[in-house]
DNA sequence: ATAAAACCTCAACTAAAGTTGAGGTCAATA
DNA sequence: TATTGACCTCAACTTTAGTTGAGGTTTTAT
């Protein structure tokens, strides 16, 4: 029965398991955030990792930023971007989380759009280079200029003018 | 100039250049999808990859699974899962873009649920383990058994009971 | 016939987000 | 005090979705 008492005072600093079973991340986990530089720790003299409290603050605020689809990187950017760079403050959060909040709907968006798409041509399928919807997703244009636009249309005029349900014409 | 004229009989199979510019991937992709099982290939005498028409409609269908998020081992195995194997036909697309479509929605879902949670945080920002909707996850749970409810709950007791709107109480 | 463009294979590399293991140290408890 | 569980570092491995490069062959056009 490990994970006991362990001198409970009321307020002391954690170590890298406690932090792991009460954040819900594993240790190695937490090792990588810190290499990252998501987390930050100060060592015992015995050089193991000691965390204040505000730590599982800190970590709840990563897990939500990762559940709406941001990279890692860039959450270290912006929580190390912070004013003050340490502690979390309510003014952080708000913050941060009206940031992500709209990065989360243009990705609703995106995927909606994506989904009514996908819903008209369902009974479609003819995929047309030229009047298929999901075949010209300017979306993703604009977000990324990958060139996807000119590539997909070189070569337009004299291939892959399939009209609609044809099945398998091959 | 490359890729001219080449002998523009009406309906030629295609070669790996060809397929790659009026589909949009780039040829290691597609020598990447044909070793995943994504893609098949003809071979000419001299071993270069010769490819039926019907593949630029098979790598517009893989694209579009892509885009709604799905992996492309999923997309391989419901490919190589049809009756048929080879042509998709119409009656394959109906069948497989309804599957996504339900998919893409669960999706939504998940991401409007998380959206709506972070728009009622963000005056907020107690993050507290025990009140905050954005601490309690209960959708990611159900979808796979991670135990994360179990291990975020562990020492709920005597910590994390902060509440709201404390700052950076440390 | 020959040069250039396109193609071939195979191995190695990239990025993200971690996990696993080896070899060794620290700390709390019996 | 000794043991055991927790901890340390560092390197290597994992997965997904590809990209890059080396070294060599095939096609096509001139």
């Amino acid at each position: 029965m490990p994970e006991k008492n362990r001198t409970d005072l009321p307020r002391r600093e954690l170590t890298v398991g406690e932090v792991a079973t009460r954040s819900g991340v594993a240790v190695s986990t937490l090792h990588f955030y810190e290499a990252k530089g998501l987390i930050q720790s100060m060592r015992s003299r015995g050089n193991q990792r000691r965390y204040p409290r505000s730590v599982l603050r800190r970590i709840a605020v990563i897990k939500i930023a990762q559940r709406t689809g941001i990279p890692l990187a860039d959450i270290q950017k912006e929580l190390s971007a912070l004013p003050n760079d340490r502690q979390l403050l309510a003014s952080d959060w708000e913050h941060l989380s009206a940031h992500w909040e709209a990065d989360l709907n243009e990705r609703i968006a995106k995927l909606t759009a994506l989904r009514d798409q996908l819903t008209s041509c369902i009974g479609c399928g003819c995929l047309s280079m030229r009047d298929c919807p999901l075949r010209n997703p300017y979306d993703e244009l604009s977000e990324k200029g990958t060139g996807a636009y000119l590539i997909e249309h070189a070569g337009e005029e004299q291939d892959e003018a399939t009209g609609c349900n044809e099945g398998s014409a091959e």
